[in-house]
DNA sequence: TCATACTATGTCAGATCCGACATGATTGCA
DNA sequence: TGCAATCATGTCGGATCTGACATAGTATGA
């Protein structure tokens, strides 16, 4: 776990398949994706409430459906920073961010409608 | 806050001088650089706790020295991921990470020592 | 004063990520 | 069935971020 740089590359194109496909990830990479997840599923839980297409909020966020699909997927490709911006676009608070990150699995985030 | 392209670009070099600088930004962006401050802070507090320098840090998340005191100091050049992977390095914990970025400021974020 | 350790700042080439676009899959409704 | 709406996936040029390096500032001790 010393290399940084190794994991980033490796994990560039992980293969999800089943649940238990974090089995080769190190604690590391397990952690930030399950919190690139847990940020995405906010997300897609965000703009149901709202009642947006992904196409609406790529607007509103300026960016294209095609992202959004992206980001709500937790794709290799879209950083934890579009994540966050756009969470924060769409109104979310850091406290809910943290409840999101801090949650297990399972547990539904708990989100507001606004 | 329909465009977060302008945002971006506008964040690219803030200027931070004193501590209300952040009167012409948006709620966005506030919040945005207030994550990031808070990571940035848990990352300092975690390394003082190990004893490590800025050096011997980035030796074990393969990195330069530079970069760190870039990533401790919330640089506009440094990214939330690069942030959160350095984190989760140190051996941070998702709650630790939840814990921190939902404090309001001035509260420590109140990290355990390992 | 000098030397050593630590941290801060600027720069750059190469790596990565972004928005945009094309295209396919799926669903539901006329 | 045809059609419109929605979401997923691949690709690409350009924008952004990264590690590395150089260099400067600061503090401590000899």
């Amino acid at each position: 776990m010393k290399d940084l740089k190794r994991k980033k590359l490796k994990a560039r194109g992980w293969t999800i398949g089943s649940a238990a496909d974090f089995l080769d990830l190190t604690a590391e990479e397990a952690e930030y994706i399950q919190m690139k997840f847990a940020l995405a599923r906010l997300l897609v839980t965000k703009r149901h409430h709202k009642n947006y297409s992904q196409t609406e909020l790529a607007n509103r966020i300026g960016s294209s459906q095609s992202r959004v699909a992206k980001l709500e997927r937790g794709d290799p490709s879209v950083s934890m920073d579009l994540l966050v911006h756009s969470l924060f676009a769409l109104g979310v608070t850091r406290k809910e961010l943290a409840r999101a990150i801090g949650a297990r699995r399972g547990r539904r985030p708990e989100v507001s409608v606004e």
